[in-house]
DNA sequence: CAGGATCCGATTAGATACTG
DNA sequence: CAGTATCTAATCGGATCCTG
């Protein structure tokens, strides 16, 4: 048996959200990824072939629309799927404030560049362009240095030294970046305990927190703190 | 692996529902179900195995508190499981309005009954006791003929004939029933349209549509209606 | 880039029987 | 009433390789 037979709503779709991995694909269409491989980064522990196999799914439940264009196919949500929204806005306030012990594996660099670059409040960045290179102590050696390659009207994330002239070099580890990212601890404050180091032109340190939309769900009011 | 390996909120929340009927369980939960059984009488398709496992799962969380009273064990949410709340009913809200079709074996009666009598109003209900008789054309044999005995004090659900006399007899389909109660369908329609049938004092019959919360979901505006 | 096909190991759910 | 123990069958997910 697949479905729960039962005709109570929550129920239904249960259905749909009993699935391991579905609710992490719609986080993607619902971020705004509509190619399989823009999906594919959002999730890279997910293998394509599961991917491809949910994606055929949320068609079949109306959820999902795929559509075959001139450059490729690609994946847009349909009403049923665009209303899913508050869903995963409920859910993942809950997440952020009651599921927030994060563990070595939860720490992944890919997945915080991949979430960051698509973050960039571009119309907050400086004309021309400006290089900031990242540091996590902490990470695996070949995860451990990044590039942000940032333009108004583009932004690149590079895993290996572009040979450019840095502006602010961010040293950090994981931890604290992530969570200052997921809004658990305050950018000022990793600072000031130096669990974020920036250097750079005063100028630009001051101005590289704007350029960061952090997560949506940084700004969710955390139990037991006002 | 067990995990998403993501820090991401929604893929943390999502750790706790992509278990089967884990949601399911909680919604019991919410609907105020503390007692081991009770909680399996809203879940009639669960194994009583299963149930198990995912309350012990749900307190390892810390979403569900188990204590030893002394008449026996009850489940408790804990502040974290209060919360889901919201979350339960964004997905009712989204599973009424997009993942409507039923099959047959989502009409399970048994389930219904037991919702029902969870939801009866008992302030509307007449002094002494009213006894409603319900069958439903389309349903198994074993499944046609129920018995609601409502008191203010006290409500019953029988599945026999408990020998009493019948104040109000309604004649229906599963179909129908749980179309209204759902909201799907008006009361007043679904009488006017003659797949409800209601037998007794004129009185009561006007009477008895108050006895009767629908189901939380049934006042959700639904897509192309209005 | 965007998948499909196939195989295998891991996980899970359900049935059944049993306990205090 | 409130579960646990155990076994089996089904399902699922991932890895690998292949296609246009």
């Amino acid at each position: 048996m697949t479905g729960y037979a039962q005709f109570c709503p929550v129920a239904k779709a249960a259905e749909v959200f009993d699935q391991r991995w579905t609710l992490l694909v719609l986080r993607e269409m619902v971020a705004g990824s509509t190619r399989f491989n823009d999906l594919h980064r959002g999730l890279p522990r997910m293998s394509r072939t599961l991917l491809s196999r949910r994606l055929t799914q949320l068609e079949r439940k109306g959820i999902v629309e795929r559509d075959e264009t001139a450059d490729g196919p690609v994946y847009e949500l349909t009403d049923a799927g665009h209303e899913l929204l508050p869903v995963l806005v409920a859910i993942g306030e809950w997440g952020v404030r009651w599921m927030s012990s994060l563990d070595e594996a939860d720490l992944d660099p890919v997945f915080l560049l991949w979430d960051m670059h698509r973050r960039i409040d571009r119309e907050a960045l400086p004309d021309g362009q400006t290089i900031v290179a990242l540091t996590f102590r902490d990470a695996a050696p070949e995860l451990r240095r990044w590039w942000l390659l940032l333009a108004p009207d583009e932004v690149d994330v590079c895993d290996e030294d572009p040979g450019l002239d840095v502006d602010v070099h961010i040293d950090t580890t994981l931890e604290a970046f992530v969570r200052v990212w997921r809004g658990d601890l305050d950018w000022h404050d990793a600072v000031a305990q130096e669990r974020i180091g920036l250097s750079g032109s005063r100028l630009l340190c001051r101005r590289l927190p704007h350029w960061f939309r952090l997560s949506y769900f940084a700004q969710v009011p955390r139990p037991g703190r006002g």
